[in-house]
DNA sequence: TTACAGGTCTTGT
DNA sequence: ACAAGACCTGTA
C-alpha cells in the first residue's frame, strides 16, 4: 500500500477521541501527522495529508487487516447526513467538529481489558498500564521500536499480577479473576461476538468489575455494536446541559454510539489550544 | 497537601 | 430500588 484517498478519517482525531490507546504520535508537521498504531499483533506506520493516507504496509495487510480496523466499509458521510437533516444544531457541530471520528474495529480481549482499567481512571494512567502490560507479556512486533502486541490471556501470568508496577490499583483483583474465567473458558470471547447487544451487555455485566459504562464501551469498541451508547461523567454533563428533557435515541437507532463518540470527542477537545 | 480521574462494588436505608 | 462511601495511584 503505497498512497490512498479515504474519506471521513482523522487519525489525530481518532486517538484524542478516547476509544483506542494504541495510537502513539510519531512526526507531526504543519500539514501532514503520523501515528504508529498497534492491533491484531500488527503495526502500523500511518501518515495523513489531508483526506491522503501512505504507509509502506503490504497491500496484503492492508486489505486484511487495517482496511477493517478503520471500519472502511461503513459510509460515515450517511451518517453524517442524518444528524444534518435532525435539525440538532448541538449534534451538527459536533459532527461537522468531529468528521473523522471513525469507530474502530478494535479487537475485543484488548477492549475488555482496556476499559476494565479505565474506570475511575486517568487518560494517561490508563495508556501507561496498557503499555507496561504489552512490554511484559506481549508478543514482540517491532522490538526496536518498542511495540509490543497486547497480550493473550495466556501469555499474562495472573499469579504475578498484583505487583504494583503496572500502576492497575484495585483493578488488578478484577482482571486477574476475568484472565483465569477466560481460561477456563476459551470460548466465552466467541460466543460473545455471536450475541446481540442486549445479550452482550447482560453477559458482560455478570462479569466483577464490569459495569454499565465499561459493558457499553465493550459492546461499542470491541463488538461494534453500533447502539451501545457508553455514559460516562462527561456525556452524563453533556446530556444534562443540552437535552435537559432527554435525548431521544429512537430517533438514531443503530447509530448512537457514533454520535457518542461525537460529542464525546468535542467536549473533550473543543475550545483547547 | 489535597483533589481528581471516561466507575463499580458494597453496605445501609 | 436507591444513595452514599470506599477504593489504587500518578499527576498537578
Amino acid at each position: 500500500m503505497k498512497t490512498i484517498e479515504i474519506k471521513n478519517l482523522n487519525l489525530k482525531q481518532i486517538a484524542d477521541s478516547g476509544q483506542t490507546f494504541r495510537f502513539k504520535l510519531i512526526d507531526e508537521t504543519p500539514k501532514s501527522i503520523t501515528y504508529g498504531i498497534t492491533a491484531f499483533g500488527k503495526y502500523l506506520e500511518l501518515c495523513q495529508l489531508g483526506n491522503t493516507f501512505s504507509s509502506t504496509c503490504s497491500q496484503e495487510d492492508w486489505d486484511q487487516t487495517w482496511q477493517s480496523y478503520f471500519d472502511l466499509q461503513t459510509d460515515y458521510q450517511k451518517i453524517g447526513q442524518l444528524i444534518l437533516n435532525s435539525g440538532d444544531s448541538y449534534l451538527k457541530e459536533c459532527y461537522e467538529y468531529g468528521q473523522g471520528v471513525r469507530i474502530l474495529r478494535q479487537d475485543l480481549w484488548e477492549m475488555l481489558v482496556s476499559f476494565i482499567i479505565s474506570q475511575n481512571n486517568n487518560i494517561k494512567r490508563i495508556a501507561g498500564s496498557i503499555e507496561k502490560l504489552c512490554q511484559r507479556y506481549g508478543t514482540p512486533i517491532a522490538p526496536e521500536k518498542d511495540i509490543y502486541a497486547f497480550p493473550t490471556p495466556y501469555q499474562i501470568d495472573s499469579a504475578e499480577f498484583f505487583d504494583t508496577s503496572l500502576g492497575l490499583g484495585y483493578r488488578s483483583e478484577y482482571l486477574k479473576n476475568i484472565f483465569e474465567y477466560i481460561k477456563e473458558n476459551p470460548d466465552y470471547l466467541s460466543k460473545l461476538k455471536t450475541m446481540d447487544y442486549e445479550k452482550s451487555m447482560e453477559s458482560l455485566l455478570s462479569l466483577k468489575g464490569v459495569g454499565p459504562k465499561v459493558a457499553n464501551c465493550i459492546c461499542l469498541f470491541g463488538l461494534h455494536h453500533v447502539s451501545a451508547f457508553p455514559i460516562d461523567t462527561h456525556v452524563k454533563q453533556i446530556l444534562s446541559a443540552h437535552y435537559p428533557n432527554g435525548f431521544d435515541f429512537n430517533a438514531y437507532e443503530g447509530v448512537a454510539g457514533i454520535l457518542q463518540q461525537y460529542m464525546f470527542y468535542h467536549k473533550l477537545t473543543a475550545g483547547r489550544k
